[in-house]
DNA sequence: GTTTTCTTGACTAATATTGACTAATATTAT
DNA sequence: ATAATATTAGTCAATATTAGTCAAGAAAAC
């Protein structure tokens, strides 16, 4: 074991139940008292090392009764496929070349035609047309990778 | 699951009700004592779960023997009720109702998990986020009602 | 020495809870 | 009939209870 910092084992913590249950849920402000750090240093642990990419879907509740919720999900085998493509969206992306990215799905077989249409609408002119090309493509870029994302995994 | 807060209590205590039957009927104060809350609460509870995006409506009355009744919508057919999402989306939309938009074209078999996911990621927060929350919710309304627009000429 | 990662806390946002005040309807008294 | 009273539900704003964001400084890695 290398020198281990509070982010790690807080991890490792998390990890050690996920490795026993499908899910863990916790009250922020509880591990945060446990492992004595602020509450946002849970924020940052789960922004590191419990990304989609590591096979981990987050989501929470504010308010009363609130929770972190992470959950293992399991990836598909088209994760290099879906690398490339969230690589190719970048930051920013024309029109155009959001139709080719949904083709590239579609003819790999990531996607049947209903789904293309669906995404194919989301990036529509229709749909995003803030008045600034620019705008427009950097909201489509990250439309496009919040779904490809969300086709990392079963669901 | 431990940790729930009384109105999702309150919530799934009411659905349970309505698994089984059409309406359910209450009397506020009633239900208020049961689970030990205001009054008011019981309208807060019906407000943020049992919209008419979520596929209810609700009716009450005041006075002597007054009452609420919380009756699940029957669906129309398809484009009449892609219609009444797509007024119901409006020009600007808040996260949690697109979340109930898209949820009830699932249950109403309008779209598939797959489908239903696509659409998710598509108004999430991480796909959507200019720091306005008033251009994010416009945007939403655009995205949510062009994806909308395209369901009618599939089906 | 520079760059990356970690830690911290101030500020923000979302959701839940509560209660004072209002409105509608029913019942009772005149 | 009409007015007064009782009995419901509705609205709204204040407060409480959570989690999220962001940027600055510290520590570690390179």
């Amino acid at each position: 074991m290398e020198n281990q910092n509070i982010s790690d084992i807080i991890e490792a913590y998390l990890k050690q139940i996920l490795a026993d249950s499908q899910e863990v849920e916790i009250r922020r402000s509880e591990i945060a008292n446990q492992f004595n750090v602020v509450p946002s240093q849970i924020n940052y642990v789960i922004k590191t090392r419990f990304t989609i990419q590591d096979g981990y879907v987050v989501r929470s509740k504010r308010g009363g009764g609130g929770y972190i919720r992470i959950e293992k999900v399991k990836l598909l085998d088209n994760l290099d496929f879906i690398d490339s493509l969230v690589t190719a969206v970048g930051d920013q992306i024309t029109r155009h070349d959001g139709l080719a990215i949904v083709r590239s799905l579609f003819e790999a077989g990531s996607i049947n035609r209903r789904e293309a249409n669906i995404m194919l609408a989301a990036i529509d002119k229709s749909a995003i047309n803030t008045g600034s090309r620019e705008v427009d493509e950097r909201i489509r870029a990250r439309v496009l990778i919040s779904i490809l994302d969300h086709l990392r995994y079963e669901s």
